[in-house]
DNA sequence: ATTATTTATCGTATATCGTCGATAAACGAT
DNA sequence: ATCGTTTATCGACGATATACGATAAATAAT
């Protein structure tokens, strides 16, 4: 703990979970990823037919996405071939119930 | 479920998640929340002091955390008196702990 | 070989976010 | 009444984020 990154000031563990947040700050996002649990198979531009956004945006969503490793990416052919990287997501998870737990702790306040 | 949003074209339950990502999405208000739970009191400007950003980006965040209602604020005398909301807490943590179960799930993927 | 399909990237436009200083409002203290 | 303190809001500005169309690259299909 108190580990402050030099150039924000922020701890780097708060960081951390931020950047969880940012990736799942777009519904576009989570609706990827929902999309990607729910059929078991890696999906490729189906995505795109389940979205209300243009191929490019979508791909940008991937993009974001697979910077933050939740997802993970293939190329079969000319398609391409995306899934969930359970590891990352549970890290994910981890960090997220971490952070609810600090603060359902010691939520009774007089307020 | 399929309830989608008018305006958007995304799923309601995943725009509310991808709300709760957004209020995480900031270093700092992810600090000043585990700052909130640290102080079993509501804290007011002391917050500041322990964020380096200037007081008026601090009460920018204050703002959008208070917009999702995971802080709640009052005003005693000269100083704002803020704590978490815990009740808003717990649903921020049930919606994201639901997205963490479905992506887990069938995580096992051939990619 | 040519054509069609798929997808990532580029360029660009717009919107939102993050930040700060300055200011105003509310209150306590003198 | 005046002054200092605290905090929210405003205005401005740069930085990101979001979105799209166009394009390029790679492959499949004819």
């Amino acid at each position: 703990m108190a580990v402050k990154t030099r150039e924000t000031g922020f701890d780097a563990g708060v960081v951390r979970t931020a950047r969880w947040g940012r990736a799942l700050a777009h519904p576009a996002r989570v609706t990827i990823l929902t999309l990607l649990a729910r059929r078991q198979m890696c999906v490729c531009g189906e995505i795109v037919d389940d979205l209300p956004l243009a191929q490019s945006t979508v791909s940008q969503h991937l993009r974001v996405l697979r910077e933050e490793g939740l997802i993970r990416g293939e190329v079969d052919g000319t398609r391409s071939c995306y899934c969930i990287d359970a590891d990352r997501v549970r890290a994910m998870m981890e960090d997220l119930n971490r952070l609810g737990a600090t603060l359902e702790r010691e939520a009774a306040c007089g307020c």
